[in-house]
DNA sequence: CGTAGATACCTTGTGACGCAAGATATAATG
DNA sequence: CATTATATCTTGCGTCACAAGGTATCTACG
């Protein structure tokens, strides 16, 4: 437990722009976290594991664990116990059939909300934004 | 103030889906009202009135008062009131010279998320996922 | 004058969320 | 027994969007 004992917790206002980026990921956890138990079945610390190689998204214990429950709880996700084979035992999560419904939507809300601000970038852009 | 009395007030637990979509407008939204105000000084109702009317996002006037007042009070935006010319006065809203470097930022970090989130969608979406 | 309607801005109350930090559990090693 | 490594779960904090309701100002009608 010796890991992030030396920054003194984060006690600043945060820049406006810090807090910003946080909220933006929040928006895409869920979405990266069924993606990440849509093919093969996870468990816990292997989907973090996951979305930092895969992706470059650090995503922590504290953060996941709640939203795994979340997931769990509204039957988008089914976990299961393994015992045994490792020395600890593991909580695997692997999509529902209900899962797999919600997926296919968020994709299709993603790519729309995505679209929407791509759009507005580029109009804005190119409409008058020069100030040099 | 006869305008959205037929919704008898969203009481249900919120079918996970919508609370999902509400969370990943969040993270848009910032970005979204300062492209507004970039290249135009806008208005707060105009600003709503712009961001339907060019990418179909609904912001009510509730979300987006408290969002100006915070972007103002941390120098991204400056505001000014006009009166006279119309019949109620208008505060106006533009971008800061420390806003257009944020903005710049955010424009940054958004493209850099959205390619995380489609290399994840399109990984996942060719790799074993077929149920049928 | 009164009051009704339109326009515009602002505030309050509610529920939800991410996350750092810490707690808990298990098994192997010294 | 203590330590280390792995793994899951919980608590406390600050923050946020948003529906609903409130305020202020001008015009129009009688």
């Amino acid at each position: 437990m010796a890991r992030r004992d030396t920054e003194p917790r984060t006690l600043t206002p945060l820049p406006a722009l810090e807090t910003w980026r946080e909220q933006l990921r929040r928006g895409g956890l869920d979405l990266a976290i069924l993606l990440s138990v849509s093919s093969t079945a996870r468990y816990g610390l292997e989907i973090i594991r996951h979305l930092q190689a895969s992706t470059d998204l650090v995503v922590t214990e504290g953060t996941i664990y709640p939203i795994l429950a979340r997931l769990t709880s509204s039957g988008l996700v089914e976990a299961e116990w393994v015992a045994g084979e490792t020395p600890h035992p593991r909580k695997y999560y692997r999509l529902s059939g209900e899962g797999r419904k919600a997926l296919a939507t968020m994709i299709g809300h993603w790519t729309s909300f995505r679209r929407k601000i791509d759009r507005l970038i580029e109009r804005e852009k190119g409409s008058g934004d020069e100030t040099e």
